[in-house]
DNA sequence: CTCACAGTACACCGATCTGTTTCCTAGCGC
DNA sequence: GCGCTAGGAAACAGATCGGTGTACTGTGAG
């Protein structure tokens, strides 16, 4: 059991840094901001982080697990590939739908830096190369004839997914279910 | 013939605006910038636009046509509905491989701009909106079984195609192709 | 020629940005 | 009690933001 303590100001800035980046954008928001809602100086944010960036890198890094913990399945069980890549699009269609939502923290990021070199585009990157990996092991398990374009299709369709109903015109999960199910007909996934 | 006039100060913000903002993003252009890479004065593009949110949302209403221009065909010729998705996405492959590219203006604007309100959302959504709708004409040409279901499918593919090229994951144009014609297949299109 | 107007140049406004510095205080080991 | 340190509050610096106000200038129509 871990103890209800306090969190750790770093804890609390990492927590307003994600949520307001996710919520209003990176750009929108500032580091005052950020730590009048950490309930922390800016002083302490600067000790700790060292600059704007480092705090928008860092808290995406840090947020990034449980990120991928809302579609990815925690324990890599032995249920067939193809039913576990399509409950990753059933979470998907979920979260989505989830009020609050604001498109993928990744993507987002990804697409308002525009800095190739900014810190936190590496982290975003990251992360969706997991996703992809993940992909690509399912596809591989269920003898995909190429688990590596699979794995590219399916990641493609997600993002897309992702943007459609950042868009307002979100597929249906049933729409989504079908357009994945004959990805994976095409290469004849188990 | 249209005379190799010097463009009117509108002209030049608008092209000015639509560059930097692409290349840049909105937030990280201020208006100075705009005005001096289009050689006129600030004060004019006030007289001109209002406001900034002005002029990002009417050079993007301005830019947009040309850009789906890029993928879409001008003529609604009579070639097979198959033939002219599968074409559609022959050229955003291209259009991916282009330098300079950084991704879809719509939905760079869209990501980037919080603010359900703001008016280059509007604009972004409209474009957006046209493609789907160029997709869902072919669907139901190709007598799709459900038309409007495939044309979703299409356009989250296709965006998220995109979102792949920015990360720097693009799929190659033929894993892209395989894709649509499993999707395409799924619905019977002729 | 003259007048009106479109546009320029540029200083300026208040707000906000990232980042730094200073001073103060609460708590804790010794 | 005593000193050390972590952290808070807030002023500050310098730059930049979106947006205005003002005085000037080139040019074309009458």
């Amino acid at each position: 059991m871990s103890q209800a303590t306090t969190p750790t100001p770093r804890q609390r800035l990492i927590d307003a840094a994600a949520g307001l980046f996710y919520q209003q954008g990176i750009g929108a928001v500032g580091v005052d901001l950020v730590s009048k809602a950490a309930g922390v100086s800016k002083r302490t944010l600067y000790m700790e982080f060292g600059s704007k960036d480092q705090l928008v890198a860092q808290s995406l890094d840090e947020k990034g697990a449980g990120i991928l913990g809302i579609y990815l399945p925690e324990g890599d069980d032995d249920a067939p590939p193809r039913e576990q890549i399509l409950a990753v699009f059933g979470r998907l269609s979920e979260w989505t739908a989830a009020e609050g939502y604001r498109g993928c923290p990744f993507i987002n990021t990804i697409t308002e830096l525009s800095d190739p070199g900014h810190p936190a585009r590496r982290v975003a990157r990251e992360y969706k190369l997991r996703l992809l990996a993940y992909f690509e092991r399912q596809a591989a398990r269920g003898s995909a004839a190429d688990p590596q374009r699979l794995a590219r299709q399916l990641l493609a369709f997600f993002d897309g997914a992702i943007v459609q109903a950042v868009m307002g015109t979100a597929l249906d999960p049933a729409a989504i279910q079908a357009a994945i199910e004959a990805l994976l007909d095409a290469q004849a996934l188990r």
